[in-house]
DNA sequence: CTAACGATTCGCT
DNA sequence: GCGAATCGTTAGT
């Protein structure tokens, strides 16, 4: 059995989520739920920038029980329900009482794709396994129950395996037109890698 | 208590 | 390209 390696919640307490929404980019995404192991390197996120941030649920000091986890210290994860079906994944950072967070968009599905097909009930391997926030969180079983937990370690962490980003796109957030002139930060990132 | 809607996905046209 | 699916969260009564 392949042993955990994961990165320090400290790495996820950076004040800057966008510069840490860039440097996940390559970080392999790994959870490891009911028996099975799944993940592979993450090659799309976006930054929610807390408080001041139009997009952020956490918006204007928002504080409800659902948005509660943003607002503890980084390393831990902020999972919700969207359009009440899918499960969005995000990673919690900054410090207490600074609720921001990274959207894990999209990963590259390399480990446990079998597995990943039968949750996603698909029959043959593409980049639609893993290719937006719902069909990831899917894929990885990553659901609402598991908000809160931290990620240095098993069911959900991540690793650095020294992937190589080739180079990487930064556009407007997916989704958040709701956001008046916020909607326009090029704070979605997109990469490629080796 | 009520009602509108969302950091989406998928199938059909 | 368009719209349905489907329900917890949110804000307002």
């Amino acid at each position: 059995m392949h042993t955990p390696n994961p990165l320090p919640l400290s790495f996820y307490q950076h004040h800057d989520v966008v510069y840490l929404a860039k440097t996940l980019l390559g970080k392999v995404l790994l959870t490891h739920i009911d028996g099975h192991l799944t993940g592979g390197p993450i090659i799309e996120t976006e930054a929610y920038w807390g408080v001041e941030d139009r997009a952020c649920h956490a918006y204007g000091g928002r504080r409800t029980k659902r948005t509660e986890v943003m607002f503890r210290k980084g390393g831990i994860a902020y999972v919700f329900l969207i359009y009440g079906l899918h499960s969005c994944f995000n990673i919690v950072t900054h410090c207490e009482g600074h609720p921001h967070a990274v959207l894990i968009r999209a990963i590259k599905p390399t480990i446990g794709i079998e597995t990943m097909l039968q949750r996603r009930n698909k029959i043959k391997l593409d980049k639609t396994l893993t290719s937006g926030p719902g069909s990831t969180a899917q894929a990885l079983k990553i659901t609402t129950a598991l908000t809160g937990i931290p990620l240095d370690r098993p069911p959900i962490w991540l690793e650095d395996r020294g992937i190589q980003v080739k180079k990487f796109e930064a556009t407007p957030r997916i989704g958040v037109d709701y956001a008046g002139e916020d909607a326009r930060l090029p704070w979605r990132f997109v990469a490629e890698i080796a």
